[in-house]
DNA sequence: AGCGTTCATACCGCGAGGGTATCGCCGGTG
DNA sequence: CACCGGCGATACCCTCGCGGTATGAACGCT
C-alpha cells in the first residue's frame, strides 16, 4: 500500500548527508567522487522534491536549516537502514552461514570464551566470527556488519537494538598503584571529581578523543595522565602497576548481548539463548544488589532526546524465533 | 567514512518489495506503474549487485529465497526509514509547526482531552493534530506520519519506539448483557477459551481480519458473534446492551505514549512530559469536572467514515489557551 | 581594483531506465 | 498431442536524467 518513498533515492540522501557534514559543496563533491556542479543540482532537486530549503548558502558559507538538521539525522538513519538491508541480505545469501559477534577486547568479563564454547556445543551451531571494535559495536550491529555485540548497558547507546542482560557488575576506579587514592578501600565519584586528571569515560559527547585500545588507556593511567572508571571484572587483567578501587556511587554496569531489533534468524536466537544461559551459570552468584534498570537511557551520544528529566526508555525485546532447547 | 549504501537505490528496493509481496512480476509491475520487462531487469540487476539470488522463479511460479526473505524484511524497514526521513523533513520545513498525535478512538481511557488541554496550557504549545487509526499507529510514528501515538503496551509492538507509560489498567471481557457469563463477577481466560466465539484481539499475526472501528466490534459482540478482552476503561463508554466483566488472569494493559526513538524535537519532549504528568495527576481523581470540556472534540469524534478501514481521519485541535494549570 | 574562493548556471554527451515486441517455457485442455 | 494462455526473459529502441567541463556571479581578502 505504501510505496515507501517519494522518488527520493539513496544517492540523493548520501549526497545531502555529505554536504551537510562537510558544509562545503566542493569538499563534499570530492568525497563523493563527483564534480561540484552535479552535486549542487542534486541538492537543489532534493530541495524541490521536499518542498523545503535544506541549506542556507550564500556563496561564502553553508549552514543547515531546521529541515536540513532533521534530514541529516533521519537521512543518516535511512542510509544505515539501506546498507544494513544490503549487508544482511548478502550474508543471508552466503552458502556457508556464520555469526559475526562484535566484542571489545578486555571488556567481556571473561565471559566470551564461556559463551563461545557453550554455543559451539549446541546442535546446529554455526561458526562464530569475532570482530573487535572499541567504540563502533553498536553501529556494527545496526548496519548489519555484525549479528550481535557485547555492549555495556548504561554506558553505550542501545536504541534500535534488542538486548539481553548477561551480567551486572559494580565499577572500580583504575589508578596507578602509587596514587594517593589507591590505598583507599572504597572511593566515591566525588573523590575522582577532585582529581585534576581527565577521567574516562569522559562526558564529552563529540568524538573529541577516543581510546582506540584499552591498552593505551591503561598506559595513560600508569603514566598518571588519566584515571578510569570501569567494570570491576577488568581488575582481573590489570597491569601490575595499576590497581582497581571500588567506587561506591558509580552506577553499576551491565554487560549485555545486543542484536538488531526484529531479527528473525534462528541461529542468532539460539546464540542469544545460549549466551544468556552461559552467563547465568558462569556467574551463579546473585549479582551485586542494585540491579535497577530504571534509566537505561538512549543518550550515550549527544543530548538525550527530550531534555528535561525526560527519560527515553528503549524497548527490551526477546529474540523472535523460538530457539531450540538445550545448550550443550 | 561509511558511504551508506552500495549503489542500491530506493527505487530498486521498492521494486523488489513489490515483487516479493506479489510473487508475480506482472502484477508487481502493474502496481508500480511500469511495464514488466524493466521490472525483470531491475530485479536481475539487484541480484547481480547483491551477488545473491533473491527469487527462485521458473516461469511458472515465483518464490523467495532465504536472502529474499531477509531483503523483504530489511528492505521494508529501509524504505520506511527513507520515507520517514522525507516526511519528517517536510514537516520540519513547514513554517507553522504542529504536532501530530495518532490515537485510537475509544481506547484512550478518556485521557486524551486531559492531555490536550494540559499541553495547550503549556507556554510554547503547538497546535496538535489528532489522527485516528485503529491498527496503524505504530507504523505511523515509525514512518513519520505522526509525531507520537497512544498505544497499548503489551498488545502492540513498540520496537523502534521510545515510550512513556501513562496508565496501567486491568482488562475486562465485553459480552452481550444476556450472555451466560455476563452475570459472573469475574472471569478467567479459560472461561473465554471455552467460548465457541471468536475472541478479539485474536492471536493471528497476519492481517487476516482486522476491526476497522471499535463500533463494528461492539456491534459484532452485541450480535453474539464475538467476545473481546479490552482495557477496563472502555466500560465507561459501553453500549447499553453490553457489559464488561473483569478477567482475573488477563495481563494488565498499559497505555503508553510512544514516539520515534531519537527524536530531537523540543516540542515533542514538552508534549511527552506534559502527557505523563497529566496522566499521573488525572489518575488518582477519576473523571469529574473536565468531562464537559469544550475541547472534547478529540475524544468524542467517533463516527468518521473510514470507507475501507484504511483511511484515517484528522481533527485539528488548536490550543484554545484557556485552561489553568501549568505543566512544567 | 584584482584575485581567489565558492556556489550556481549553461551546455553537452552518455548510459541507465523505461517502453514495445517477441521468444521460450510450461501447464492445462479439448 | 497440438494448441492456447500465462509468465518471465530477451532484444531493441528511445528518452531523459545524471555527470562532466566551462563559465558566471557573489563575496572576502589584500
Amino acid at each position: 500500500m505504501n510505496a515507501g518513498d517519494d522518488g527520493v533515492e539513496t544517492r540523493e540522501l548520501a549526497y545531502f548527508v555529505a554536504v551537510a557534514e562537510e558544509l562545503h559543496f566542493g569538499r563534499a563533491a570530492r568525497r563523493l567522487g563527483i564534480a561540484q556542479p552535479p552535486l549542487s543540482r542534486a541538492i537543489q532537486r532534493l530541495e524541490r522534491r521536499l518542498g523545503t530549503r535544506l541549506l542556507d548558502r550564500d556563496s561564502r558559507t553553508v549552514a543547515l536549516t531546521e529541515a536540513g538538521e532533521t534530514l541529516l539525522r533521519e537521512g543518516r538513519a535511512a542510509l544505515a537502514a539501506v546498507s544494513a538491508a544490503v549487508r544482511r541480505t548478502r550474508r543471508a545469501g552466503r552458502s556457508e552461514p556464520s555469526l559475526v559477534l562484535a566484542a571489545k577486547p578486555d571488556a567481556d568479563a571473561d565471559l566470551l570464551p564461556v559463551i563461545l564454547t557453550a554455543y559451539a556445543a549446541t546442535p546446529d551451531a554455526l561458526p562464530v566470527d569475532i570482530v573487535f571494535s572499541a567504540w563502533e559495536r553498536g553501529a556494527m550491529v545496526r548496519d548489519g556488519r555484525a549479528d550481535a555485540a557485547l555492549m555495556h548497558a548504561p554506558r553505550e547507546d542501545l536504541t534500535g537494538l534488542a538486548f539481553e542482560d548477561l551480567l551486572t557488575e559494580a565499577q572500580v576506579a583504575v589508578l596507578p598503584r602509587r596514587h594517593p587514592l589507591a590505598a583507599r578501600a572504597v572511593l566515591s565519584m566525588a573523590d575522582l571529581d577532585r582529581e585534576p586528571l581527565p577521567r574516562w569515560p569522559r562526558a564529552a559527547p563529540d568524538g573529541t578523543y577516543r581510546m582506540a585500545e584499552s591498552g593505551h588507556l591503561m598506559h595513560l593511567i600508569a603514566l598518571g595522565r588519566a584515571v578510569a572508571v570501569v567494570p570491576e571484572s577488568v581488575r582481573a587483567n590489570l597491569r601490575h602497576d595499576l590497581v582497581g578501587v571500588p567506587v561506591a556511587d558509580a552506577p553499576p554496569t551491565t554487560l549485555v548481548l545486543a542484536w538488531p531489533e526484529g531479527s528473525r534468524s534462528r541461529a542468532l536466537a539460539a546464540f542469544v539463548r545460549c549466551a544468556a544461559e552461559a552467563a547465568r551459570t558462569a556467574r551463579p552468584a546473585p549479582e551485586t544488589a542494585h540491579a535497577a534498570q530504571a534509566n537505561r537511557t538512549a543518550g550515550a551520544a549527544q543530548e538525550p532526546a527530550p531534555q528535561n528529566g525526560q527519560t527515553t526508555q528503549t524497548a527490551k525485546t526477546t529474540p523472535a524465533g523460538l530457539p531450540p532447547q538445550g545448550c550443550g
